[in-house]
DNA sequence: GTGTATATCTCGGGG
DNA sequence: CCCCGAGGTATACAC
């Protein structure tokens, strides 16, 4: 890894136009040839950036990165205060645990904390245009479609409508209906899901991992 | 900006937990306090990070990075092979160009380029599901929703017929019909318009321009 | 390669 | 402060 802080300008062209007034950044030039400008400041995400694959071109006192979309880097350095770099090597990667995968196990293993009399009948249930998170039965025998989100938003009640459009075809299923299941459902999708008959359920995350710890002392 | 370079491993523990065996990474400590580790590849995103404010505790091989929303990362430092601080002061910020701001703008100044005749009656006018961008009356008087974006896919049409299935059971605007106008429009995002009987609408950005200037240059 | 779904999404604006 | 929408979203995965 390449890191250089000097004042410079950066324009970028291409999905749009950017434009860096002159400043000291630190430029960051990673094994892979990504480019990143950072600012002392303002989070994690860089002010401008390429992402390999590029091509990057020094000449004095400007550096020009491309790719094969269109698209341009073109950072001017007046100064250069610094310029090192450090071979680090492959990482070896980010484990990660407790995501929608967490939230969609545990609610296929207690069913009945979405509805009284719930039944898992199949999770990640194929369709033609994607997998249902949970296919469930209530205890009227009715099927019930189950779309798990961490943030529940409008884009998961369309999600879940698109499954239900497809799901109430087979003569098999139907009539299948819709429960959108999140740790916290936004006012916007409540009612979007409400003016589509879909049923809202809010999840307590902490409450349904209680439940599994009480399941598992059990052993 | 503090900038180390050290073999370590992090832990992330909040929205979830999250691991990083042991290797040499980069740490970027920025002056708002945010901290964040990078590989040596794979784009601009870190692997870890923790966003300002954030509280940083440094004792012997080990940084403790917590917030006040629970979430804590710590960074065991097994060997720092560089460990070196630049002043950088504030950065101008950035300039951009070309977002869909700006062709919402551009529109609403100039109507009669999504058809002839049309006239603007209001900007991001508010419905219970969200803000229309444009709300316009044709030359027939029929009033219209437009939906823009920078590119026309799938869930901006979805987006416009929720629009349109709400602002159409309002008498005093009902019937509404709907355009979607964006600089590239998908085949697929085109087909589904069709077949909702919404229009779509290809803006080239910057003839919109080409037109905002010779406006400007009257005056 | 295109399409779909997720993300510690990030980031900025408005109420 | 939360809510909401856009993003040069990026990224992984299925078809």
């Amino acid at each position: 890894m390449r890191l250089v802080i000097a004042r410079c300008t950066v324009d970028y062209s291409g999905r749009l136009a950017a434009h860096l007034p002159p400043a000291v950044r630190l430029i960051m030039v990673k094994a892979d040839g990504c480019v990143a400008i950072h600012a002392d400041g303002g989070a994690y995400k860089p002010l401008n950036w390429m992402n390999a694959p590029n091509h990057l071109v020094e000449s004095e006192g400007q550096w020009t990165v491309t790719n094969g979309k269109g698209e341009a880097l073109i950072i001017r350095l007046e100064s250069v205060l610094s310029d090192t770099s450090h071979p680090m090597g492959a990482d070896p990667g980010l484990d990660k645990d407790g995501v929608e995968a967490n939230l969609q196990a545990l609610l296929a293993e207690h069913p009945g904390q979405l509805e009284d009399g719930m039944e898992l009948l199949e999770r990640e249930y194929a369709t033609e245009i994607g997998p249902v998170d949970l296919l469930c039965r209530d205890a009227r025998g009715q099927v019930v479609a189950v779309e798990i989100k961490r943030r529940g938003e409008i884009d998961g009640v369309e999600q879940l409508t698109r499954y239900l459009d497809f799901l109430n075809r087979d003569p098999l299923l139907a009539p299948v209906r819709g429960i959108f299941a999140a740790q916290v459902v936004k006012a916007q999708a409540r009612t979007l899901a409400a003016d589509r008959g879909i049923g809202c359920v809010e999840i307590d995350y902490d409450t349904l991992r209680g439940i599994e710890s009480k399941v598992l002392r059990l052993f």
